[in-house]
DNA sequence: CCAAAATTTAAACAATTGTTTAATTTTTCC
DNA sequence: GGAAAAATTAAACAATTGTTTAAATTTTGG
């Protein structure tokens, strides 16, 4: 029966760890076996193969990713209120998790995984009605003509981009720790509308 | 002597193309030596192993990256009109490279180069005297009061990020290349303000 | 306490990795 | 035309890859 919970869970958290910063391809499941300080063949015993535990890894990474949007999405507030709370949460949500955004659009982009976004993810941002509550804002003139699209990119852009380019922007300007992601911040709210 | 001086182009087209779709950890050797229709030797013959074959190929992919924000610099134009076509530049220029922001924040993020961008490719930058005549601009208060680097994430943001996202938005959103190239030109105008 | 089950390990596996060697073909140039 | 140089190839290399096997250890439950 179950001797040490934790161990499948120390397996998870070290596959994440190594996954996020190397990338699937970039990592053995040695490296994964190191981090836990453990055999290879345990991680196969777990968990099928490193595909398998990759996908565990990606769909985790993909339900936390997209958690704090509809946490906010469901409260009770007016659609810019919502705005701007969803884009304070991403930000210090990202700030514990900033190398996310990369992995997410760096396995979609080489197809790491198959599925095609289960709906299970989708369906809660749905059923907040918040796009109702977009288009009816709209429709009164509250905000200006946009496709929710638009905004979600817009959105996107100015909230995961950032830390994604942290080294670039980093050697671009030559400056080290720099927490002006916060100054943007402020500016985003200024710019969303 | 010099038999087929397209030989070492073609190495460096096919190797561009399979690094730039399956990153450097996604691909081995003989991916690059097949879409060449030729041997893996060649490679090593030409370009000592893998990794310079690499070093070359990213600083091609920087020098791209950078090379259009350079031309509208140096232009002779107000800092309002440099930023507009700034902003239609690097579209056309993503539209037709699509893959180019991503394949550069992954290589930077999994530190697949050492070097910290070379100085030659920003002093060219510099050297366009876009920083002052924007220092000018904020004292003259023709812009609002933000930094220059704050000015240069947003851009960046709002630029790069909707090619990196391409996969994610279109499941997000369930909807086709076409509907989100769409979304792209309408972007393009409201990150134009 | 003890056998059965679950967990963990070491070792081996076939395949693939980047690179090198040496032989072969093609080009160059007198 | 023919020898030297350059280009291209096939083959082999040691190391690493993901996975599997079987043995050893630990835990479980009666």
């Amino acid at each position: 029966m179950k001797r040490d919970q934790s161990t499948e869970e120390k397996i998870k958290a070290a596959a994440k760890k190594v996954f996020m910063t190397k990338g699937f391809d970039g990592c053995s499941v040695r490296d994964i076996a190191k981090e836990v300080g453990s055999n290879v063949a345990l991680l196969n015993y777990y968990f099928r193969s490193k595909e398998k535990l990759f996908e565990l890894i990606f769909e985790g990474a993909m339900s936390d990713f997209l958690q704090s949007m509809i946490a906010v999405f469901s409260s009770d507030l007016t659609l810019k209120e919502k705005v701007e709370q969803l884009i304070d949460k991403e930000f210090s949500f990202f700030l514990e998790h900033p190398e996310l955004p990369m992995f997410i659009l760096q396995s979609l982009h080489q197809n790491k995984t198959d599925a095609p976004m289960p709906s299970h993810f989708l369906e809660p941002i749905a059923n907040t009605g918040i796009f109702e509550q977009f288009e009816k804002a709209k429709a009164q003139g509250e905000v200006r003509d946009i496709s929710i699209r638009n905004v979600t990119l817009l959105l996107m852009s100015n909230v995961h981009y950032p830390f994604m380019s942290k080294k670039l922007t980093m050697q671009f300007h030559g400056i080290t720790a720099e927490d002006f992601d916060e100054d943007l911040k402020k500016h985003k709210e200024i710019v969303k509308e």
